[in-house]
This record gives structure tokens, sequence and C-alpha cells, in this order.
DNA sequence: ATGTGTGAAGAGCTTCACAGCC
DNA sequence: GGCTGTGAAGCTCTTCACACAT
């Protein structure tokens, strides 16, 4: 099983996006090869754990010297299917879609929102960050004109159904949502929701059952 | 291991603060009791799931009848230590802050927002939602007298490390962030950032590689 | 008959230890 | 010496099947 052949652990797809940040920082500061130990420290994580994750896409180091950051850069954005932007489209231009539009790093991830919707007539022309509001009435013949492939929903919860069948009728197959209530897709379509609550309940049971977190490789 | 004596998994934890809204639905609707079958219908899981998450914080069912509702909710809040409204606090009254302060959700789930603090002195002063603004620099002094268990970090992110530090300095355990950039804080500080990037990102791969889901019981 | 509770089997991810290469 | 790549062991969570209670 190597080289990209065989099936990637989800947990293993998370920590590969979560080491393009760090790896760009490395890039950034003229490194040409970045050791599993140091990208370990900077992630908070095991070395072995981002040998293995490396390994799922191929053997891409050198023994005895590292990984050219460069290329593996490349090469976990391959893997995440991230070649191209991914083009999105937001929906509900309130005080989260706002922070979204107006948010600058989307861009610098490889992330481009390339349309914004809203249903208000006093928002629609306005411009916010990149783009101008669009009237929601046009959303399904945008998105496919944009060539949208996620949607991120920000609209009120009673909204929220409406939308998403929308999103979906147009054929696209990711939506982000900002509204904790399951929201009945196809099965193609793939949806996300943010739920503030959920990790504010998680981080309140764990911060009466404490655990801490360690880190090493072989001699603990 | 019965009865809420043994370890609970951490996605039980993630899935019991899930069953909470749909079984407010059900309490709402006027039912008495709840099966495991029908509470996974709602939520979209196996119902062995279901009774076996249940099975951790205790045997609460009947046997041929189902759940009693309230008596369900009562001792899924308890397990979670969320017997009382957690005291927050948002850091930062940009777009995302201000989202936050006007969300009525929060309330009903048991979050009670009781304070905000902005650095700008426009907005000190201001009321958003149900709390004024405060000015940031009595941040630790008011974090301690108003018991805020979990702060909310919603500030630009050169912002953030030094926003972080003074909260851990409050003697706050658990923050919620909305920085991705890994914030240094002391062992006891339970930190969870929400990142967008990291979700859209996930939605993407799968979205290549599709995968459905299955539900059913014994029965498939 | 209906629906819970749970041991046991199974699947998936993590950790470990070390062989292999520079 | 230094660091990668990976099988194997270990651990955690999920699924299954069925005993048991009403």
């Amino acid at each position: 099983m190597s080289v990209g052949s065989g099936h990637i652990p989800n947990e293993t797809i998370d920590r590969l996006f979560s080491y393009l940040r760090p790896l760009m920082c490395v890039l950034n500061r003229g490194s040409v090869t970045v050791s599993s130990r140091e990208l370990a420290e900077i992630c908070t994580v095991n070395p072995s754990v981002v040998r293995k994750d490396f390994s799922y896409i191929g053997s891409l180091g050198t023994r005895g010297v590292g990984y050219n950051v460069r290329e593996l850069i490349e090469s976990i954005r391959r893997a995440l299917k991230f070649d191209n932007d991914i083009r999105i489209a937001v929906v509900g231009v309130g005080n989260i879609g706002r922070a979204l539009l107006e948010h600058p790093r989307f861009g610098f991830e490889g992330f481009k929102i390339v349309a914004a919707f809203d249903s208000s007539p006093e928002k629609v022309g306005q411009t916010v960050g990149q783009v101008t509001v669009e009237d929601a009435a046009d959303l399904e013949k945008r998105l496919q004109s944009e060539a949208v492939q996620l949607v991120i929903v920000a609209v009120p919860e009673i909204c929220a159904p409406d939308v998403a069948r929308r999103v979906g009728d147009a054929g696209v197959n990711s939506v982000l949502s900002f509204t904790p209530c399951g929201l009945a897709m196809p099965d193609n379509v793939n949806v996300t929701s943010v739920d503030l609550s959920l990790e504010m309940a998680r981080l309140v049971y764990h911060s009466c059952s404490q655990e801490g977190l360690r880190i090493g490789d072989g001699a603990a």
C-alpha cells in the first residue's frame, strides 16, 4: 500500500491539510528541506504520525535528510485534489457572510470566493471583499455559470433548508452550513455543519475531566 | 462498565450533545418517550449507536418501551457537565464577534454570553445582543469577576496570541478560537480552533472520492 | 411483540520499533 | 550519525447479534 494507491484515513486527510500552513512558513523562511521532527514540533504531533501520513501519499522524503519542502507542498495539494483554486459562493451576507467575504486568508489558501448572494434588496449590489452581492433569485443559474464547487450557507436558520435544496439542484455537491439542523440533502451532496455549540460543549466536558498531550518519538 | 462509571468515548460525547436538539423538539411535540430507532432516524445514525451511547451514561431506557424524553435530556446534560448555563465571554467584536453576540440560539442551548470585549474605543460602550462591549484592558479582571468558563477569541490573527495568553493567565481553561494558528497555551488550557479552510478542504476531497452513508439495524 | 442493554467480533487509526538509505 | 518508511502490535470506536425485560 504505497504511493497513493490505497485508502487514506480521514484523520490523515485533515492533518495533511494542517501541514500546509506551517510548510508555507518554512518555505518562506528559506528552508529547502524539513524533517518530520521539525514539522511535528510545529504541529504538536508525534513525528511518526507525520511520516505515516506522508507515506500514504508516496515516498516523498530522503533518508538521512528529510523532505523537500516545495515538493512536499505540491504532493499534499495533489493528494487533497487541491491543485487548482476551489471556487466558492457565499449565500447570505449577514455578519457571518460578511466576515467570510472579508477574510483575506482564504485567497492565500487556495479558496476563491467567486460570488455572493442575498435576498435583501439593500444588500444586492454592495461590494464586499472581492465580489458584488447578487440577488438570490439567480442562485442556481449563477452557481452553474461560475462553476462553483462549494457553497457556504450563512443564511437565517429558517431559510437554510430551501437554500440547501436549491444548491443541491444546481449540482453543487459540497456545502458548508452554519445551520446546525440536519439539512436533508441528496446522497451525492456532502454537507458539513459548523456547530460552535458542539465545540463549546466538548471543551466544557474536557475542561472537567482534564487530559494532557504528549509528544515524542521512540525514546519518550 | 455501566452507569457512568467508566470511560466515555469522545465520539459519544459529541453525539450525546447532538441528541439534545432533536430531543427538545420531540419533547415540544408532546412525546413522553422516544425509541432509539426514532432518534436514530432524526440524527441519521444507526440505532445501536444511540443505545450504546446511552449505555455509557446509565441504563436509562425501558425495554419494550423506549426512553423517557425528559429524563434522557436531564441525564445527558448531567453527563456532559452541562447542568448549569456555561458562562462565556467574547473577545473581539468584529463581524464574527457580532454574529455570535446576536446569535439567539446559544441562550436556548445553555450557553450564556456574559461579557464582550474590544480594544477599539468606538466599539466600547455599544450594546450588542445582551451585553455591552467593554474595554479589553480590563479583560483578566472581568473574566474572573464574571466567573467566565469559556472564552471565544474572535480578534484579528495578529492579536490572537496575546489575547490567548491573557485569557490563560486569568485562569480560564477553555478557549474557542477563530484563528487557525496554534496558540501556545499552558497544558491545562484546552483550545479548539474553528478552521473553516480545513472543513472546506475535507469537503472538496470527499466530493471527489464519493462515499455514501448507510443506516439500519441488524437486518440491513 | 417490541425495544433496550451489552459482550464479542470487526474495522480503523495510532504507536512502536527497527530495517534501510543517505 | 541522522532520518525516512513501514510492518506489527496496541488501542479505540463501531457494528453485530441476541439475551432480557415489559
